[in-house]
DNA sequence: ACTAACATGTAACCCGTTACATGATTAT
DNA sequence: ATAATCATGTAACGGGTTACATGTTAGT
């Protein structure tokens, strides 16, 4: 969808190779852009050819070799324009949603521990996404204009585990009056 | 994704056609699941090449006639089995939080615009979920197991909805700092 | 006859996922 | 030598999007 520019974005401060990027990837990029290295690889060929990364090849001891890309300035005027395009957006796809819409007296307590489950994971996300804030964001009012862009995209993912948690909290007590009343 | 689950659950309630489906997949299941006819046909297809639905034409009076298609036993049981399944999440792709991490003072302006666009857009969606609750879901305590479930999946939209603007409230007011300290 | 809306499709392409492959280097 | 890790890839597949195609009915 847009690979490229979250890839010309990762380079925005530092010229990356392959696997760092990848890495990126499932850390700080990751959290609100997934790719795999396959993938990675092929749109970094894909940018070099088009002029807007340069590729040179960086010997590191005791690893093999990497091939590390840098933006251009074709690259850096590329990714500005874009931010003036049209913005896609994919909505969320969650099967959980539709595991809902099937709810049943035989699935409640199924349903019921994989929402428990999922809270819990979206509970460690936001432990180390507050972490973050508060070591690198303390007083977004004072930072400089780009930081406080890439602020707003961490705050984002804050808002939205907080709002999953209490939705998570309506949906198990709705729930526990099904398990409970009925019985078993 | 698991659109011949999707698709199977519209099929819960009522016999459906490929357009009338399609056009369940602009509203109600469209809500958190997106599709289009294009698919819908190849997926319904599929479906019944696996005898989980079945099909039969439908004359209408004013209109070409109609192919509509019902979920069999087997469908019914696959459906089912298929919630104790794993359950995929295809987490949002937003090119909006791309275009924060790479904020200037050339761009906040557009950006801001943009943010305030899409505040204005699920605002809309806000108030026609909020609608839907008031109208079919007062009391969700008092609701059949299964259409609890379905409240549920209105309440996440609700939810993510709310945050979505809150988390918009506070970009805007970041942002107005920098265009307003900055001039222009 | 012509247009518009309805219903159903086919085909090409792009993107992302999964599985597999290869060479380099270090540690045992 | 062998195993483990790192870095870079190729290939096949599948799902989703976009563009295009075809027939039906009603309204003018």
């Amino acid at each position: 969808m847009a690979l490229a520019q979250a890839i010309m974005t990762s380079l925005l401060d530092a010229d990356l190779s392959g696997s760092e990027l990848a890495r990126d990837f499932e850390k700080s990029m990751g959290f609100f852009w997934q790719s795999t290295h396959q993938q990675i690889y092929q749109e970094l060929r894909k940018l070099a050819d088009k002029g807007w990364l340069n590729k040179r090849e960086v010997n590191q001891s005791g690893k093999p070799n990497k091939n590390v890309y840098g933006l251009t300035l074709a690259g850096r005027e590329a990714l500005a324009d874009w931010v003036f395009g049209p913005t896609k957006v994919q909505p969320t796809k969650d099967e959980l949603l539709l595991k809902l819409y099937n709810l049943s007296d035989d699935n409640v307590e199924h349903v019921i521990g994989e929402i428990t489950h999922r809270r819990e994971e979206v509970m460690q996300r936001l432990y180390l996404y507050e972490a973050i804030r508060r070591r690198h964001y303390d007083d977004p009012g004072s930072l400089p204009v780009r930081h406080k862009g890439v602020y707003l995209a961490l705050a984002s993912g804050i808002h939205q585990g907080e709002q999953f948690l209490s939705w998570c909290d309506e949906a198990l007590t709705l729930l526990a009056t099904v398990t409970g009343s009925a019985g078993h």
